[in-house]
DNA sequence: CGACGATTTGAAATCAGTCAAGAGCAGTGG
DNA sequence: CCACTGCTCTTGACTGATTTCAAATCGTCG
């Protein structure tokens, strides 16, 4: 049995992005009540409609936000990853207003929404981190309504490859040269906008005219800042210049 | 000289929804440092790339969020009227990741940042309160993604027009029966992400089918609940239901 | 009255959607 | 080990909602 870091410890290195957490800060974080659960691809983590008692902490694997329209359309707003706290945005409010669900077999730490708020407001620097990491998520939400309400299909297709590049070569799970993209081309089409007929033939242009290559759950970028200026592509959204510098 | 009401009660009035104030929360908030300021139509509260100093309370006018893709089209985000802080998304990070501009004559305060962060952690309901809402501002981007990525002309313009008359009415600035609605057609079509030419036949539509009538500058709901089925509008998003009941 | 911006309308073009069918791939069970 | 099954991917032909282009009308304000 070799040692290992506590469970919560991605929460640490997330929220020093955003603020200065001093020893305290970094032990109450740790040692926060919580549950850790594996769930099956497409399990529900909460529902629209629900009132969440738990935030959920990714540990591994993938999940993603979406709400469904009355005409039975589906709308992905963001992709989560490891690291991400993927609920705050529902289980701060009362009630949920969107569905965050598996993508692939995932790992999760469930935590009180109670511990987290108490936290929040006892340890300042643990607060605002939290805070920022929703406004993160909002910038997010903002740049998807750009990207479906006025990017083509090419130059959208080409902006969601470049964000899922960056973060999860900023999440340290990848790199801008390649990563697995564990989504169908209908999960993309619901991040998209877009039919999954014309996902294909969108992929298939961007592979034909040299900008990516890809296998069937695989992405390869030629050359990602060539791609960057195909997808519209301005890192500004994500903050990363506004992170702090990783603690020693 | 008669007895008016502190300038910055808006605040008040609005966080009460989302938390419990105390009368040492409220002095807290009224006392806030501020300078309060006209602008002119289109005139621009936060620029993208800034590095604000300020929140703003919009004490009377409508004001935009939006950004603008690399092709020139632009996409609108929200709307926002008296009572909101309409920079609470851009402020509290360090670089402003998009614009917002007034839509009509604005009447504006201006609190420093520094002044709210300090406040939201020495009041933790006050706190809570601000945090609540951005996690409602996020909400709301999100269903403008969904509505501009899974809705059709018709069903998105209607979403919006009952947005509007929700929170107008949940202002108290106006009606679900109708309201004036301070944009033009081009700006509709920003928000809507339709050309100008398409939201004018679309409301032209809407009018002959009997479901709204419309000046040019305001608009009439023939009948609230019709049109929120036509528009797909399920008010759960904006939270009106999670909100504490207004105090004596 | 004149001018400018906003709205309205028509006709043509286009991007993305729909429908349909075949091929590829992965997991299951005999 | 192979056949079966079900999902995902791929491609073609056709359709349609929205855009584009262009011109006329309306309204407001100096």
């Amino acid at each position: 049995m070799h040692m290992r870091l506590p469970v919560l410890t991605p929460i640490v290195t997330r929220l020093q992005r955003w603020s200065v957490l001093d020893d305290q800060d970094r032990e109450a974080i740790l040692s926060l009540p919580h549950v850790v659960r594996d769930l099956a691809v497409h399990e529900h983590i909460v529902r629209e409609g629900d009132r969440p008692q738990y935030s959920c902490l990714l540990l591994s694997g993938y999940a993603y936000r979406h709400k469904v329209a009355g005409n039975g359309g589906r709308q992905i707003f963001s992709i989560h990853m490891r690291g991400d706290l993927v609920d705050l945005q529902n289980s701060l409010l009362k009630t949920a207003d969107h569905n965050v669900q598996a993508l692939t077999k995932v790992e999760a730490a469930f935590i009180p929404v109670e511990a987290i708020k108490t936290l929040a407001f006892e340890r300042p620097s643990v607060g605002l981190g939290l805070w920022y990491e929703t406004l993160v998520d909002a910038s997010i939400f903002r740049e998807w309504t750009l990207n479906v309400g006025r990017r083509n299909a090419r130059t959208r297709t080409a902006h969601l490859l470049c964000e899922l590049a960056l973060r999860l070569d900023w999440e340290g799970l990848g790199s801008r040269d390649g990563y697995e993209l564990p989504m169908t081309q209908e999960e993309l089409g619901d991040a998209l906008a877009l039919t999954p007929v014309h996902v294909n033939r969108t992929l298939k242009a961007l592979g034909e005219e040299g900008f990516i290559s890809r296998t069937r759950r695989s992405v390869t970028i030629a050359d990602w800042e060539k791609l960057a200026r195909v997808g519209d592509f301005d890192t500004r959204y994500l903050h990363i210049k506004d992170a702090l510098p990783v603690p020693a």
